[in-house]
RNA sequence: GGCGCGUUCGUCUAGUGGUCCAGGACGCCGCCCUCUCAAGGCGGAGAUCACGGGUUCGACCCCCGUACGCGCUACCA
């Protein structure tokens, strides 16, 4: 046994930003170790210095944290098998790639690039089932090999894999999966500026960080026997894999850029809580096999198990994740909404103006309902900020009649008349107007919110002008009267 | 091309041989509630379980094949 609980990680190179599908990767991590009371490694692959972006790690550090996936070892925290970024591990992989030689199971190959290029066109031309490397170099003499390395020719370390082999090992979510090993390459393990490729690193750190079970995306299942091989000439005891389905564009590719946000900084930006992310994340792919679709991430830790994940990719579908967002927001008190809408406030036009919290929380309560995002407050309840500065033409069309002016003028009074009105005063007051001109109440309410608001939408028309205060309620009628003509 | 993985309503999915002429959710449509819009309640449309063969008294569930999709096939991860 590797370790008594489970220690498992999340590896991501550092490209630029957390894509969704890294953070689906990560969260069923997390999700796998805490539900285990085991713990979750970061660990940053940053072994191609031609991919090397500026910044990277810290956006990846900062995504995972803002979504709420803590580690208990990494990069920035440490912890007792550091340290977690490949590029200070370089020793490590040079030491059991020479090990690797000395027990036949690698060797040096000094081909260049050119050679293997023609080597694989070669292949290609007559047709050959699989493209491999040809093995040239492992037949080199043992003083050959020394005159090389003398002579400071360029060199890489290949993995010797020996022919007509089965390769088997069982996926937590496939099942049993086998290779034949003529099927695998002779992949490089040291390339020739002395970093190590994925499948050593990834291999050497596993087992030097005891990591008991690799939970990874699709695209990795392909390249395991080569890991599995690696295992096996190391005499080290293996992981349990478990290889993630992958998730799609609406079309059924690869979750791309292309059709659409990939960075979880995209969602963020646009307004999505970390919660509903997460929570939607979680279930592409995964369910608890009830009906519950709706969950807090201590509740997915205590629920989620690898063995009921899917095999099949899922399309990242915004429709449900909007449907979350608006779940996850309205399941938020007052209060924990306020400061993400004076943020909101402060990103816009508004930013001048000044409002009193306790007026912010009564917008809030009010149009709950009636928002998925934060933003939409502003968007969706603008008269709350300013003043209706046009009317809707198709209410006006509708409930802006001939005699609308003279009746409002008529409620407008009536609400003169009222001292610190409190929601029911003022039905009274439009209900004892309403009598009077013997019409039906919707006859002023409908005038009357297009009247203050400008829009035929919103909360109900009372809490509306309690909100708004009689003061300003008043001096939008009289402007609405004047303004609007029919 | 080779190797591997996958395939249940538009989408996410339940389903592990009979309880499925397939259940839930999002979206869509209708009704109710109602001063509007939402929310909520109720209902509806929507899947010949990719296709074709087996196995079985019986298959969405087991086996084989085909098709399609996707992944890998780098001195990238």
């Amino acid at each position: 046994m590797i370790n008594d609980f489970p220690r498992v990680r999340f590896a991501p190179s550092p490209t630029g930003y957390l894509h969704v599908g890294g953070l689906r990767t990560a969260l069923y991590n997390y999700l796998f170790a805490k539900h285990n009371k085991g713990k979750f490694i970061l660990r940053i692959e940053d072994t191609d210095r031609n991919r090397y972006v500026e910044g990277a790690v810290e956006n990846l550090i900062a995504a995972l944290k803002w979504c709420g996936l803590e580690y208990d070892e990494g990069p920035d925290i440490g912890g007792s098998f550091g340290p977690y970024m490949q590029s200070q591990r370089l020793e490590f992989y040079a030491h059991h790639a020479k090990d690797l030689i000395e027990k036949g199971y690698g060797y040096y190959c000094f081909c260049t690039p050119e050679r293997l290029e023609t080597l694989r066109n070669e292949q290609q031309k007559q047709k050959l089932p699989q493209a491999k490397y040809d093995k040239h170099c492992l037949h080199l003499s043992k003083e050959e090999v020394e005159k090389n390395l003398a002579d400071g020719i360029a060199k890489v370390i290949r993995l010797n894999v020996e022919p007509n082999q089965k390769i088997i090992f069982d996926d937590i979510i496939r099942g049993r999966v086998e290779f034949d090993s003529n099927n695998v390459d002779d992949q490089v393990l040291i390339k020739s500026d002395g970093y190590p490729t994925y499948h050593l690193a990834n291999v050497v750190d596993d087992h030097l960080m005891k990591i008991t079970h690799v939970v990874r995306g699709e695209e990795w299942l392909s390249s395991t026997p080569k890991h599995i091989l690696l295992y096996d000439f190391f005499n080290w005891e293996k992981p349990e894999f478990a290889h993630l389905p992958l998730l799609l564009n609406p079309d059924r590719s690869k979750l791309s850029k292309r059709q659409g946000d990939v960075a979880v900084e995209d969602y963020r930006a646009k307004g999505y809580l970390k919660e509903a992310l997460v929570n939607f994340v979680a279930l592409l792919g995964w369910n608890a096999g009830d009906d519950k679709e709706f969950y807090y991430m201590n509740e997915l830790i205590e629920k989620f198990t690898l063995e009921r994940v899917n095999k099949a990719g899922a399309v990242f579908d915004l429709d449900k994740l909007n449907w979350l967002n608006a779940e996850h927001l309205r399941k938020k008190s007052d209060e924990e909404i306020l400061p993400v809408l004076k943020n909101e406030i402060q990103n816009s036009k508004l930013k001048i103006k000044n409002y009193e919290d306790e007026y912010l929380l009564k917008i809030i309560s009010a149009m709950k309902e009636r928002v998925s995002f934060v933003h939409e407050y502003l968007s969706k309840s603008p008269y709350f900020f300013e003043a209706p500065k046009e009317y809707e033409q198709s209410s006006i069309a509708k409930n802006w009649k001939e005699e609308t002016p003279g009746q409002l003028k008529k409620l407008s009074d009536a609400f003169e008349k009222l001292n610190n009105p409190v929601k029911e005063d003022y039905e009274n007051a439009l209900a004892n107007v309403a009598e009077e001109l013997k019409v039906g109440k919707g006859k002023l309410i409908h005038p009357l919110r297009l009247a203050v608001s400008g829009m035929s939408t919103g909360p109900g028309m009372f809490d509306l002008i309690v909100i708004l205060g009689k003061e300003e309620t008043q001096k939008r009628i009289l402007i609405a009267i004047e303004r609007i003509n029919h």
